[in-house]
RNA sequence: GCCCCCGUUGUGUAGCGGCCUAGCACGCCGCCCUCUCACGGCGGUAGCGCCGGUUCGAAUCCGGUCGGGGGUACCA
């Protein structure tokens, strides 16, 4: 048992709208902090500004408060690390960037992808990426750049050897830095990356453990050394955690696209979802409670998760199951509650008049013991 | 190409060397209950990718192979 107080965080963009597997990485994320006892940090990654939207922003915090998972440090709540959108936090990674240059962890490079091209071509090597051409410029080098009115992207130098980590997920995984080439933390213009910008926070943030998608895998090599020159020069602690989280993916073999209906996390609720049916079914996306059982509560999901029983494999997203799964979370609920969660829907439909009128009353206290025991989501109710 | 991840029925999973003639759930197919539908009950369907090795014994450990996915950006 770890004695150091666990701090994990989800960190969507606000681009699009929010996608399924969102709520399920936040979900673990959840969970893993109440089983512990931790702290769950909810932090805005806008730092694209040409994507962001405030409809997309609003409709996350739409989406979190109807499914109930709260947080403990961020937005509307604030807490000790404000502000929590990566879009009012510039100045820190200005001044990070300022430290690790200053330390010697980054320089700068004037190279095109061109020239990257095609000096990999003349060589032959099979390693892509960037090849390290601008590491050891010196200063009348760094002057012709310039002279020819060159702007230079800030590079991190990656250190020689093996990165390995163990993987909360998956175990024992490592890369040679080989394979993992020097990458840009800055924009010519100045502007900094997610890479540099998503370490930085969890960094000042203090974030102990990283449960993320699989995506975010072939990353991790890279920021592993970030997090180590960071703390070199005074910025958190060193790296946090990591765990993979399985991909979910939709039909066939691709991963389930914004574009893909079932996609839409909002849309269960407009559907008709009771947010304890979608939690419990996206729970199911690469984590069981146990051999025999798949409907559960939250408070039991809180009681009994563990990280390290996540399955690693990809998981495809059934629409069929999780409307069976809704479906039972319909039957534990009494009839004065289906009633109280249908209403909304009966008023939107016409059915019931907005401030309920006597005869409504009359009605659904006749119908609702009989709609009840029949529908599997709130949206039936309206056909009934 | 190179690097990394993954591989149990159609789908999600349980399984961590003998309890597995592989369990549960969804789906699908029957039957029962029921005025109808839904709910509920009962039964059926179908799986350890492949090849070697370790072992008295392998879904479980090791190697290889095949297949799938991801990365290889001045995207996140």
């Amino acid at each position: 048992m770890s004695t150091s107080p666990v701090r994990v965080r989800m960190a969507p963009s606000p681009t699009g709208s929010p996608h399924v597997g969102l709520v399920r990485t936040a979900l673990y994320n959840w969970a893993f902090a109440r089983h512990h006892g931790g702290t769950f940090v909810f932090r805005i990654e806008d730092t694209d500004v040409a994507r962001n939207t405030q409809e997309s922003y609003d409709a996350l915090l739409d989406l979190f408060a109807w499914l109930g998972l709260d947080w403990d440090e961020g937005p509307v709540v604030g807490g000790p690390h404000a502000p929590y959108l990566q879009s009012e936090r510039s100045h820190l990674y200005r001044d990070a960037l300022e430290r690790l240059t200053a330390a010697g962890h980054t320089y700068r490079c004037f190279c095109t992808n061109d020239e990257v091209e095609a000096r990999r071509k003349a060589s032959g090597s099979k390693l892509m990426g960037y090849d390290g051409f601008c590491r050891e410029l010196d200063a009348d080098q760094v002057a012709a750049f310039e002279a020819e009115g060159r702007a230079a992207v800030v590079r991190f130098r990656m250190p020689e050897g093996e990165i390995a980590f163990e993987d909360l997920v998956r175990g024992r995984i490592s890369f040679h830095s080989d394979h993992v080439p020097d990458y840009a933390l800055a924009r010519a213009n100045g502007d900094p990356l997610y890479t540099l910008v998503n370490p930085v926070d969890d960094a000042l943030m203090e974030i102990t453990h990283v449960l993320r998608g699989e995506d975010l895998l072939s990353s991790t090599p890279r920021q592993i050394p970030l997090y180590a020159a960071l703390a070199d020069v005074g910025i958190g602690n060193g790296a946090p955690l990591f765990g993979h989280l399985p991909y979910v993916m939709g039909q066939g073999n691709k991963k389930l696209s914004k574009r893909d209906p079932e996609a839409n996390a909002l849309g269960y609720r407009d559907a008709g979802f009771l947010p304890e049916g979608l939690l419990n079914y996206v729970a199911l996306l690469g984590w069981a409670i146990s051999g025999d059982r798949d409907v559960f509560t939250l408070a039991e999901m809180v009681e009994a998760f563990d990280i390290g029983d996540v399955n690693p494999n990809p998981a495809r997203f059934d629409l069929k199951k999780a409307d069976a799964i809704n479906a039972s979370h319909m039957r534990l609920l009494s009839v004065e509650d289906i009633t109280h969660r249908a209403l909304p829907f009966l008023k939107a439909a016409g059915v019931v008049a907005d401030p309920v009128s006597d005869p409504d009353t009359t009605l659904l206290e006749l119908a609702m013991p009989l709609v009840a025991e029949r529908i599997n989501k709130l949206t039936e109710a309206v056909d009934m």
